[in-house]
DNA sequence: GGGGGATCATGCCGTTTCTGCATGTTATTT
DNA sequence: AAATAACATGCAGAAACGGCATGATCCCCC
């Protein structure tokens, strides 16, 4: 038995077809019927009646539906804890921070609040999502990311705690050159963030409306990675929307320059987060530096340098 | 977190060392090496120190042993249950047997004693060790199988309930070409049983020794089931050791012929085993049908045929 | 402290398992 | 009866896994 069999399993009793359950464990249709035939295989036991269209699960399983939840949360539970134990051995700390901020925000926060905390620390990187994924799977203590000032503004729910550290705003970039070309244009080249990324969602929601009737973005590249479109702009492939924090070393010296003046500009919040839990003393020392605001170098500062 | 992780964990915890917990968990030493690697990695725990030669386990980890237990005991509990709950529903019994003994024994104690019973019932046939595995695993109700006079007479252990069935014969058989060349020579062509198969143990602890001194086997094939056995036999490849019941009509019709004047010959017990557990009905039933001793068809036997 | 032996790791390669895509089949709906 | 949605299947590429041979360490004992 396995915990991905028991959420296999569980995917299906709670979304009632394998086509919903497939996609909810991220897998395509087909992959997921046959993972179904495996487990049932492997086990020995028909848990569904297939001639139905929407599968039916067999009630005998649907009646130890319970017992599955709380076994995978069992199984759940001891590898998390099992990873927090193996950090705790080695007296370490992970932060999980999104991509763009890795470079920029994230080293000043740990420099200027955790100089002494320095050595046990260790930072992931990765996207909004896979942070989070970190942060539930509790391999990483915090994460910190952004978040739009809508979702800023609600609830973070029951499960998670949240400092605010800041915000920085996301800014329309480009070289001096293809500038000068802006306010002229009906059509603007510009470096794209993929439609699932969080930054996508973002630029989707809350720059593209606000832009001109007549103006039309055109797709240049796309990419997930800050660091990539900072680097496309730099190229002069088209503008890009950057955070402050990341374009303001090359807004400094004359490579980009900004146009939130002609374009629509937005404000992210920065935001930690930590499961709702106990814990450690290390992690709790390192929550408590973050909250502290008077410490906080956001508002667009590049992190360590002081905000203007 | 999957059982065979858990499994794989606590054998080295038991074992103390890589080497004896791959052995446990019968693959090779790099392989089980690697599945370790894997399951730290994936975890993202680091579960033993390997700087120590025999590997030392975290005590961390250690501290967990009973946990992991418990877990694995109720997974594999779990699973357990979920398979007798599957052959419930179809109110199947399923009758894990030797493959010896499916074609010739076995259909005459589910035909003469089960007649009634008979639709729901699956036989599934398989060597002695993975029979038992069957049991353990509880994929199967009911185990008939083989075993030595001296196991036989031996306390089964605290899991398992025995019932004797019987008692079946092991005789050198060959064509009669072939026998006729016996007993003047020193060297006999066999068809010989795997050492690590029951019936390789059976030969080398209770037929080798009893050979006369001036007689050598000389293995021409080596297999593990009885019947590919009787076929090299019956084409005069080589003298066989086979169950009487295997050989009885061969022995009738004059294909081969019996040569256990001349050779030493043993004896087998029939029995049927069970896991000394909880059972439903049906298979209470099988089971008491299976112990009432005047039914029992054995004694050498074709089951079903008369015993002379 | 220097073999000798045991334990674990690594390179290589064939086998198995898993996945996605395209497409076929079947139950359900209108 | 046709249309639709759900599930299955054929296929090919990718990843995981295992065994074997061999290399690198650690431990023990003289």
């Amino acid at each position: 038995m396995r915990l991905e069999w028991l959420e296999d399993i569980l995917a299906v009793i709670d979304t009632g077809s394998i086509r919903a359950a497939a996609e909810r464990r991220a897998v395509t249709q087909p992959a997921f019927s046959r993972r179904l035939r495996a487990i049932e295989a492997r086990l020995g036991v028909e848990l569904f009646d297939r001639s139905r269209k929407p599968v039916v699960v067999h009630p005998a399983i649907a009646a130890r539906a319970e017992e599955f939840r709380q076994a995978a949360a069992a199984l759940a539970e001891m590898t998390a804890e099992l990873r927090r134990a193996g950090r705790a051995r080695h007296g370490r700390l992970v932060i999980a921070s999104q991509h763009a901020m890795t470079a920029t925000l994230v080293p000043g926060l740990v420099a200027a609040e955790l100089g002494a905390e320095g050595p046990g620390l260790r930072l992931r990187t990765a996207n909004r999502e896979d942070c989070l994924a970190l942060l539930m799977t509790r391999q990483a203590d915090v994460m910190i990311g952004y978040q739009t000032m809508a979702e800023a503004a609600a609830d973070p729910g029951a499960f998670l705690e949240r400092a605010a550290l800041g915000t920085e705003r996301l800014v329309p970039v480009a070289t001096p050159a293809l500038a000068a070309r802006v306010p002229a244009a009906a059509e603007l080249p510009v470096i794209a963030y993929p439609a699932d990324a969080f930054l996508g969602r973002v630029v989707a929601a809350e720059i593209q409306p606000r832009l001109g009737p007549g103006l039309r973005l055109l797709p240049r590249v796309e990419t997930a990675l800050t660091l990539a479109g900072q680097g496309f702009a730099r190229r002069g492939i088209g503008i890009a929307w950057l955070p402050a924090g990341v374009a303001r070393a090359d807004l400094d010296d004359g490579t980009l320059v900004d146009l939130s003046d002609v374009l629509p500009a937005t404000r992210l919040s920065i935001v930690a987060l930590r499961l709702a839990l106990d814990h450690g003393p290390a992690a709790e020392r390192l929550w408590q530096a973050l909250c502290r605001p008077a410490a906080s170098p956001a508002q667009g500062g590049t992190g360590g340098a002081a905000a203007p």
